[in-house]
DNA sequence: TTACAACTTAAAGTTAACTCTAAGTCAATT
DNA sequence: AATTGACTTAGAGTTAACTTTAAGTTGTAA
């Protein structure tokens, strides 16, 4: 099983990745193909898995530095897990963080738009910063 | 009300940005302060509030040039209402999926570190593929 | 046999959004 | 008198994460 083999090219259109990008990520130790007889590299379908998982974390946040150390961590056995759950945590903290960050932006960008719509229709006449205060009210605002 | 003035420097601390990034920013038309009687650069609490906002966008992911874009209209009048609703509207539309995406990853990193917590103590057996599969059984999965 | 896809190394280019330097001026403060 | 902070223009440097080019090699396919 697992016998299907992909191509760089193949893999490229599978992933969404460039065959630059995939050499630069095998060069960076994140991916390692493997090769046929002709030294050409092949992906298989634990490559796509491990890909995909790899973008998740990209996808959170992590810089490539942050996914080396990781990777690197893993290959060096069992023993380093707690270590990878440390770095894990940090980067879900982070990532998390990052998140409530943009909701609160996202919501200032909301009201600034239902601020404009109700000036086109006469139903709001404040100014934006009163508009806020009077729509906001009894919310915690830290920062 | 409102007279009291900031120099560049003060305003830079208040704001947390640099006098360089201050400087820039006027560059692109971002933001214009008032100049005193020495062509020195001063800031109000109007231009703090203003900074502020534009930091939420910032914060949303819209990138310099859609803010430049923004401003630029504002600058035209009242009649360019409509298409700045519209800019903000897809930067809203796109911030929204990118909080949405970033979720999904961060699903995805708290599933994987809770199968590291469960191989360490025993109470997992799974791969994380199996694990991933048994715990997120009836969710959607789009993409 | 011509084209195509992969292979190599090394290095340069790209993009956004700053960030900093140079080099000289000016006004206020110590 | 010296320091400090701000001013100017123009241009160079920075960072991450690719992306591309060069320049030559090799194997498979039409």
């Amino acid at each position: 099983m697992d016998e299907k083999h992909y191509s760089i090219g193949e893999f490229a259109n599978m992933t969404g990745l460039s065959t630059y990008t995939l050499r630069y990520y095998e060069q960076e130790d994140l991916i390692v193909p493997q090769r046929d007889e002709n030294n050409r590299r092949y992906y298989t379908v634990l490559d796509l898995k491990w890909i995909g998982f790899l973008l998740h974390l990209k996808g959170t946040g992590m810089t490539m530095e942050q996914i080396e150390d990781y990777v690197s961590l893993r290959k060096q056995g069992d023993q380093t897990i707690d270590e990878r759950i440390d770095l894990l945590k940090n980067v879900q903290k982070d990532s998390l963080a990052k998140i409530e960050e943009m909701q609160k932006n996202l919501k200032v960008l909301s009201d600034k738009i239902n601020w404009y719509e109700g000036k086109k229709n006469n139903t709001i006449n404040d100014d934006f910063e009163t508009y806020q205060n009077r729509i906001n009210q009894g919310d915690q605002k830290d920062e």
